[in-house]
DNA sequence: GAATTCATGTAAGATGTTACATGATTAG
DNA sequence: CTAATCATGTAACATCTTACATGAATTC
């Protein structure tokens, strides 16, 4: 259930925010760590208010709900925050594809680890660019927003060497089951194109 | 729809698995990357057979469904592999309640913190003890699997090292917000506790 | 006054979790 | 003969995605 301590704890941080202002924090912020739709956050807090974690502070013009949390809910999150241990997700789609990537050429492995480590070097750019673009505040959203950003950046570099890395292993692999032959023991006058 | 290609794939690679075959290599280690119960691996080989990615090759004892890849399971899965570009999942808990560690007290911050930390380093530990326990073979499930092991312990090591570097920060962010005066201003006769 | 932004909501369907249910075969 | 392992399935419920639907207020 950590949607709903997503959405409360964002309540928490930003008094009288409408369903809409939270969903701009999850589209530029929170949902890089945890995303949500409109669909299933306008769904969150109706299931969050009819809890009495959160209550509807006012009502603004087009039909605006500004929430803020409730003592209830204050207990709530902060029980989520330090009794409940919180659980690593395991799913990676990309490594999921690695397991089978024996059952493709080695030309069509290649490709895609290449395309993995441009992908996160591009990624990698993007957050350094965001990172100056943001004019960071001193509030808790900003301060513990920066470090996250930081943890993008060693995740993007950790991921970009791995796939460096195993694209080598990977062809020296190859390389090992296609030519089994030891260096220094080609026939005379076989010779290898490039060399 | 990844869940329909772990499974196809793991078929590829095992040929003649059963459900519970499958479900198994999903425990010790395709789940690491993409976890499925038993319910929806059944339900998932359900599917997949009345699409005809896969069929029954043979029926063995106790109602066992061995079962094997399709022409056209294997057109699909190739498919996928090469075609279709793997989505990051950016779903992490651990890092959702980086973002509401200011609603806390400094104290249960830095607990939650070094909890990370040494949850880490007991992890890394398993990891190690975990691979050379491993009989790996020549297959491509262990080839493959060998790499994925290496990831892990990068992505561990990576993230223990943040979470190090990040409750420093916290810290010295807190000595600063609680006692904003510069080191050398003390007030004489004022000592500090500990020191 | 037209386009954009603000603002909320619902419905259908896919995906995933927990729990229940059953029974055959093998190992000790 | 008892316990463990092998083996498959279903039902209820929670979560998440995609798409539809509507309209007020603001900006140009």
């Amino acid at each position: 259930m950590s949607l709903r301590h997503a959405v409360l704890g964002l309540i928490a941080e930003m008094d009288g925010a409408s369903g809409y202002d939270l969903l701009k924090m999850f589209e530029i912020s929170l949902g890089n760590v945890w995303p949500a739709r409109q669909s299933q956050l306008y769904g969150e807090l109706g299931k969050l208010s009819d809890a009495g974690l959160i209550e509807v502070a006012d009502e603004g013009p087009r039909g605006r709900k500004a929430y803020r949390i409730t003592d209830s809910g204050r207990a709530e999150l902060r029980h989520w925050l330090v009794d409940v241990p919180p659980k690593g997700n395991r799913k990676d789609e990309t490594l999921l594809r690695v397991f089978f990537l024996g059952l493709v050429e080695p030309e069509e492995v290649q490709r895609f680890m290449r395309g993995q480590v441009a992908g996160l070097g591009r990624y990698l750019d993007e957050l350094g660019t965001l990172e100056k673009g943001i004019d960071w505040g001193e509030d808790d959203l900003s301060v513990y927003g920066r470090l996250v950003i930081e943890y993008g950046k060693r995740y993007a570099a950790m991921r970009r060497d791995w796939f460096e890395w195993a694209a080598h292993e990977i062809d020296s692999l190859d390389d090992r089951a296609h030519r089994p032959k030891r260096p220094g023991q080609e026939q005379p006058g076989e010779e290898r194109p490039g060399g």
